[in-house]
DNA sequence: CTAGGATCCTGTCAGC
DNA sequence: TGCTGACAGGATCCTA
């Protein structure tokens, strides 16, 4: 789940928790969820926490960067005098720390903790050393606020054979867009997912962009998928998709703008909402 | 080169 | 209840 808002999430949630402190122990519970070597980052402060698309990078007071990425089950949960937890929504955002899906575990000079949990083990923490790049980021397109309608548009056309949706998924094209993002963005832009690439105007273009920006501002707005989402003052669960989704999650409901209803179907490979009345 | 499908791994849920 | 198969919010690798 976690996309860039997720990601963007995390990493203001951390910048206040974790600046300036100082890692004294790394225990890896699954080999490959820890990239590089411990020892690497082993007496390293942290800096400055960062992000480009769907990457988390942690910056180490001797220039080397931990990278963190999510991929679809991953999340952070950070255990001292406060509690923060985003990423992947599941009871381990409240549950006892470690869980049986802690992959790796970082303790802090003040004893603190940060965990990078992980059911799927599709994720990883990556130590980048000072000068070494990284094939992903190296690919990676422009994030959303940074690129104009036009450049948009002009990226989106290297991949016109296609059907829009895949489009907006591929991180080269633009930065930071998965599932959820990509459904909600097609939504407000009105564009059916399955269209060809080809047959998207300049303008559909512009709508798009806007749309995936709209819909990520909002789910930054209301802090993503977090723990302050996760547990209602009553104490149920929340879900944070209410808070701003119109199609993702929604089959079977009412379209905002038609008042059709939304239906699931198959995109490239993934599963698609939308509203087969008024996307085009 | 592009596009599409299989794949990594674990957990959950629907259906029988 | 227990089993089985489908599917899950990502990205890469392989094939055509």
């Amino acid at each position: 789940m976690p996309e860039l808002p997720e990601v963007e999430t995390i990493r203001r949630g951390l910048s206040e928790l974790v600046l300036g402190k100082k890692i004294v122990r790394v225990e890896v519970g699954n080999a490959g969820s820890f990239l590089g070597e411990v020892s690497d980052v082993v007496g390293r402060e942290i800096v400055e926490v960062g992000r480009m698309g769907k990457a988390l990078l942690i910056k180490l007071d001797d220039g080397k960067v931990l990278m963190v990425h999510l991929r679809m089950t991953g999340q952070l949960i950070y255990v001292g005098k406060e509690r923060f937890a985003a990423g992947h929504p599941t009871e381990d955002f409240v549950g006892e720390m470690p869980s049986r899906h802690t992959r790796v575990s970082f303790e802090f000079e003040d004893g603190s903790w940060l965990y990078f949990n992980d059911q799927r083990k599709f994720g990883f923490v990556k130590v980048l050393r000072v000068g070494e790049s990284d094939g992903f980021l190296d690919k990676l397109g422009s994030e959303p606020w940074d690129v104009s309608e036009e450049e948009f548009y002009e990226a989106l056309k290297r991949r016109k054979g296609t059907t829009i949706k895949a489009a907006i998924l591929d991180q080269s094209v633009i930065a930071g867009v998965g599932n959820i993002y990509a459904d909600e963005g097609l939504w407000a832009a009105a564009v059916a997912p399955m269209r060809r690439v080809g047959e998207v105007s300049r303008e559909e273009a512009g709508k798009l962009l806007m749309g995936i920006r709209g819909a990520m501002e909002k789910a930054i707005e209301v802090g993503g998928s977090s723990l302050q989402n996760y547990v209602k003052a009553d104490g149920t669960r929340g879900d944070y998709l209410d808070k701003f989704a119109m199609v993702f999650d929604k089959t079977g409901e009412k379209c905002a703008r038609c008042g059709d209803v939304i239906e699931k179907t198959r995109v490239a490979g993934r599963g698609t909402h939308w509203c087969p009345k008024c996307q085009r």
